[in-house]
DNA sequence: CATGAATGAGTGTTCATTCAT
DNA sequence: TATGAATGAACACTCATTCAT
């Protein structure tokens, strides 16, 4: 009998260890040993799970955006409306330690997919998909008159996604200047000046 | 003193050099050598001009900060109020080659600022500073009666801020469909959420 | 005993994968996973039955010689003096994808055996056995009287045997200069010098 | 001023490092850090010179090549025919040290040649201008009245290539039992067996 | 000042080998 | 006996940096 190793939760392991390395180190400071040492394994052994470095960092991009949904599928479960797209844009900001490490690295990516063509495949089916949610509770706003019916939803969604993308970023290279209360402050703001 | 002259013109064009690189290549794929080659010098060259790396890397970034100042002091010159924020706002956008190279070049600071505590000291204070010029602006604004004298201006400025940096990470990651003049009516809609 | 026969059944199966690995790809991409896979096992198991990895080569080594040497008690039997010598001969050359596989093989050993002394043992051995078959079927072709009693045996040998090594050795590196036929023809070309 | 160092003669002194590991202690062991240490230099200052390791390798090759083709211009000036035949060939025998060296070199990139179009390339060049020269040879031996016109030059000068290759094979495998002499005298047989 | 040759640590990756299952 | 996960040394190669010229 082979010794028993659970290959896809091995993965994971290799994979959450990759993520916490270019979170918290940055993607230049990400090398193949370090996260080795970080999943508490050999060097070699990551490429019995994974083709490559980018391979693991592609998967590492990934397991970052599903985990995010799995996330979000909880949180807004019974939520329809303003209500739960204030809840999913406000889960995307990094208000905790959680979510920060999740926006960091999400900003090392972009600046390795200005690059990488196969990374900004990944990030633009991502953005389309968060901003199809957007227009899906916007939707949902307007049907239920929370919302004027003279709001564009395209274009709100739009606006939307660019201003919480604009306050994960200052929040993430200022966290003291936005704190998770600053932020919710600001998103709220911010849905406000949706037309009622 | 004529050899100051070419000290100080030899490290522009090695700054340049840096920042074409940067901006075209990313962060990882610039190396002393690619900037020595674009700047049309030898790789030992950079280091009788520059400490190291971080230092030519340092001084691209602060060199485009100051080419984006240069470039608003020309632009806003006569302009007040809403005019000088619209067009201050609309001239950080990448709404065309040398300003996308610009937010592309930031962009990919922000990243490697999340790890060296030098580079986001500088972000912070750029970021300080162009709050506070929208902030001006909108006193101005406020002053001359053409937004409500109940704004908050400083949470105002953090929201355009925020916004307008959203917008250029989206319009930098996917530039076909945030064309130019998307960004100009993103960003005049969001203005025209200011209370009159 | 029943697992003895598997168990040299399956060192066998391993050998014949080597072989295969080691003649079509080279010595260099020969590794001990890829001769698993041919043999269609684990990587871990060759290691219960060879002691290392040059001790499965040297046995693929062997395995060939041994293969041409059963091939040769089959071919030859019945066979004397020059015709047996002819078909000998001819049964080495790489005239057709067998026998250029074994050749093909062979050549990759030589290039290791001049850094490994265990493996020139095995050349030398072979060597030797197969110039003394030569010197044998010459001997009979003496006897019989289709060759000159003035020849000088051993020395025709060594002759033959450098001549049949340079076809092969051409043979395989341009196989379209030297189809079989040509091979054949020049393997008759050099018997005919031989004095009758 | 740059630091002076012969471009040429530094990549020279490279390919030699590399000949000599080659040819001393086989393709496998060959390593990149191996032949600048033989080569008195660190391994980063290989790629310099060239490109990656196959290129150093595949200029081994060459430089040896070229190296015998000097030796042949100098050893065969003023000689024809019969003469300068005998005398090519016993050039390209292992007869000495350095000899033994070029063929063992050649043996080791036979093997790597059958896997790699590219060496596979140069040792059909390489092959088919030796074999003109020795076509060339036959041909004035044939005007010069020293050889049969009834000679096949072409096929005469196969065979002639095959033989020599033969007896490099098998000097090189076996010095012991193929000393100069002995080559020198196989060479003198086969030369003997061409009809006068 | 300028050059670019040289260094050597560090990278991603491969691989024979070991060993718990 | 068989598996294949794990190891870690070794590999080719890159690169910021140094320094003799």
């Amino acid at each position: 009998m082979p010794k028993l190793v659970d290959h896809d939760e091995r993965r994971e392991q290799i994979v959450a260890a990759a993520r916490r390395v270019v979170a918290s180190l940055g993607m230049e400071a990400t090398t193949v040993r370090r996260i080795a040492t970080e999943a508490g394994c050999s060097s070699g052994v990551l490429h019995h799970y994974f083709q490559d470095k980018d391979d693991i960092l592609l998967h590492a991009l990934k397991s970052c955006h599903a985990g995010i949904h799995e996330r979000l599928r909880r949180e807004l479960a019974g939520l329809h409306g303003l209500a739960a797209l204030r809840a999913m844009l406000l889960d995307t900001l990094p208000i905790d330690a959680q979510r920060l490490a999740e926006t960091r690295l999400e900003m090392q990516f972009w600046a390795r997919s200005l690059a990488e063509p196969e990374l900004i495949a990944v990030y633009l089916h991502e953005s389309s998909v968060f901003r199809r949610a957007i227009e899906r509770y916007l939707g949902e706003a307007l049907a239920d008159g929370s919302l004027s019916a003279f709001l564009d939803v395209a274009e709100a969604a739009e606006h939307l996604h660019a201003f919480v993308d604009g306050i994960s970023v200052q929040a993430t290279l200022e966290p003291s200047r936005l704190p998770a209360d600053r932020q919710a402050q600001m998103l709220d703001d911010g849905l406000a000046t949706l037309p009622r």
